[in-house]
DNA sequence: ACATATGTTCTTCC
DNA sequence: GGGAAGAACATATG
């Protein structure tokens, strides 16, 4: 469900109210989602939230001060803190059907709620029907994409550097993320009709004009789509339950056999790299 | 029953 | 060895 905008959306939604807010539990329903360490979140303040590409960061401190002993006759001695009491940096992915809700009021949780985390003001739950989300409390920190933001820029010289003699079709250089962190299909389909290019092209073979244009549509999609609050196509709604609005700003993404606003021709899906993919024959080549 | 779904990862094959 | 295609994960919908 979620890509970039939509995972930024609920990171600002989060921080404006979240930090400094304590856990008081932790329960997962889903056991796909591992136990193991869980129990030690208890305790933890919030700290910042921020999106890495599409994953959630939260920020969680200490328990609190770390224990001291008074020994009679010597004075104080330190614990070692154990290390359920260092800082970390828990990472949720939200895959395809992910998706997190502020429940203030009490009541039952939602279907498919797979897990949930509760405070003195309201509880965050994660719900998820198909179950692919992730939620690490000790991610593994790996290499950063090529373009790790690409909300704040998608330079047009990195794209073409990272393409150089690489003939994979251009939409599957935009959503990989190893490259570009925080693209999906929604998104890669929007960016390439703004750019007038056709998803299956070649990416070595573009131009350095062409991935101008592909910079300077991304800069259009994907500012707005934040703005927005995400597509809601199907289901996704932001932290507060609200639908997003950018689904009125879709030119081509699941709009097989309408018309294009901009030549009113007709728009054609074709399958990349397994996923569906839509675009305008004649706007775009 | 089949195809599809906003994502990632692993396997297989060239 | 790089890369591309396919399958897998689990669940719903048309
Ligand atoms: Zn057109």
């Amino acid at each position: 469900m979620p890509e970039l905008p939509e995972v930024e959306t609920l990171c600002r939604q989060l921080n404006g109210f979240l930090p400094g807010a304590k856990i008081l539990g932790i329960d997962i329903l889903d056991p796909r989602l591992g136990k193991r360490e869980v129990e030690g979140l208890a305790g933890r303040k919030i700290g910042g939230i921020y999106r890495q590409g599409k994953y959630i960061r939260i920020e969680m401190g200490k328990r609190g001060q770390n224990p001291v002993i008074s020994e009679p006759g010597k004075g104080q001695k330190k614990i070692k803190p154990k290390r359920s009491d260092d800082r970390l940096t828990a990472a949720l992915h939200l895959r395809m059907t992910g998706r997190l809700l502020w429940q203030t009021s009490g009541g039952p949780a939602p279907s498919y709620t797979r897990l949930i985390i509760s405070f003195a003001t309201g509880r965050l739950i994660l719900i998820d029907p198909r179950r692919f989300a992730t939620f690490c409390i000790r991610p593994v920190e790996t290499a950063p994409a090529l373009v790790a933001n690409p909300l704040e820029e998608l330079p047009s010289q990195s794209l073409k550097k990272i393409a150089e003699k690489r003939r994979l079709p251009v939409k599957s250089l935009l959503m990989d993320q190893r490259f570009v962190a925080g693209i999906g299909n929604i998104y890669a389909c929007e960016i390439l009709y703004h750019a007038g290019i056709d998803p299956r092209r070649q990416a070595g073979g573009l131009s350095g004009a062409e991935w101008r244009k592909v910079q300077k549509a991304s800069a259009t999609v994907l500012p707005r789509a934040v703005e927005c609050r995400g597509t809601s196509i199907s289901d996704w709604r932001d932290l507060f339950g609200r639908s997003g609005e950018n689904q009125n700003h879709l030119e081509v993404y699941s709009r097989e056999g309408k018309p294009c606003h901009r030549c009113r021709g007709t728009i054609e899906r074709t399958k990349i790299g397994g996923r569906g993919t839509w675009f305008c024959p004649a706007c775009q080549r």
